[in-house]
DNA sequence: CCCCAGTCCTGCGGGC
DNA sequence: TGCCCGCAGGACTGGG
């Protein structure tokens, strides 16, 4: 989603809007008059990633965090809907016309933070490294010490950053690990795997521009479909033969930390 | 520290 | 067909 965003950088900001709708309007920090004092006038300078949000650092040193957690879209393309459409931020000077923010089920949110209150927000205290620069120590250091079932583990965002819920079980497939494997008991090798897998999963995941799930709401920010979901494995598979090691039948699904976690019950053992 | 349920919302597909 | 229920790429809170 961020890398559809790229031509907004050297745009500058000519007006933002929330958009009106029918129902709760997302959250959108500060109040807009506030939000539009600071950043109308602004050049964009970097599109940017903290987890699982997109970035826009501007030239006051200020940063728009879009954060559109289920169902939230980061666009520079016309939306699924007019419908969800929830703030728009309008540019000149740059490829790109406009910015928008759709979200179905309002669940996300656009910010504005300074320097400090980003620090705050997203520091080593609340965000733990980026899933992309772990490494098989990271993983032990930060993790190794815990009791928590691997997968609920790796969704910790303190933990490690960016790992969503359907690729926490994708990872752990291409592992090989069983999702309610005890951190503590998993060796140098399995962390090893596991840190291989999410580089492999979310690098590819990247590449063919996310997962278009059933409802098809995830798109990229031109509004396409992702193609990642021809390469799931285990998520949303129950029942379904497994391609890891060959076994009919075998994937199933469970809850944990009340979300589904998918497996096959042959080839990842607890 | 860690679990769990509830909350914020909308919309979909399945079962009856 | 219509209705009700469960479920959804997330994160946070409060209670135990």
């Amino acid at each position: 989603m961020r890398r559809g965003v790229l031509g907004v950088v050297g745009g500058r900001i000519g007006d933002v809007e929330r958009v009106a709708c029918r129902r709760k309007p997302i959250a959108i920090a500060p109040r807009i008059d506030h939000f539009r004092r600071r950043v109308v006038g602004q050049t964009i300078r970097e599109v940017g990633r903290v987890g699982k949000r997109v970035v826009l650092r501007l030239d006051s040193a200020d940063a728009i965090v879009l954060e559109p957690r289920m169902t939230g879209l980061v666009l520079v393309a016309n939306p699924p809907s007019r419908e969800h459409l929830r703030f728009r931020c309008r540019l000149t000077g740059s490829g790109t016309r406009e910015l928008l923010y759709w979200d179905r089920r309002g669940l996300g949110n656009v910010r504005l933070f300074s320097p400090a209150e980003f620090e705050t927000a997203f520091g080593p205290e609340k965000l733990g490294p980026d899933a992309l620069a772990m490494t098989a120590d990271l993983f032990r250091t930060r993790l190794g010490g815990s009791k928590r079932a691997v997968k609920v583990a790796l969704l910790d965002q303190r933990a490690v950053a960016g790992i969503g819920n359907l690729y926490a079980s994708e990872i752990l497939h291409v592992a090989g690990v069983h999702p309610a494997r005890r951190c503590d008991r998993i060796t140098r090798d399995q962390w090893r795997r596991i840190a291989d897998a999410t580089h492999a999963v979310l690098e590819t995941a990247i590449r063919c521009e996310g997962s278009t799930l059933g409802d098809g709401t995830y798109r990229n920010a031109l509004n396409q479909a992702g193609s990642y979901q021809n390469h799931h494995r285990v998520y949303d598979k129950a029942g379904e033969g497994c391609l890891r090691c060959g076994a009919e039948s075998r994937i199933v699904r469970i809850v944990q930390a009340q979300r589904s976690t998918f497996y096959c019950r042959e080839c990842q053992r607890n």
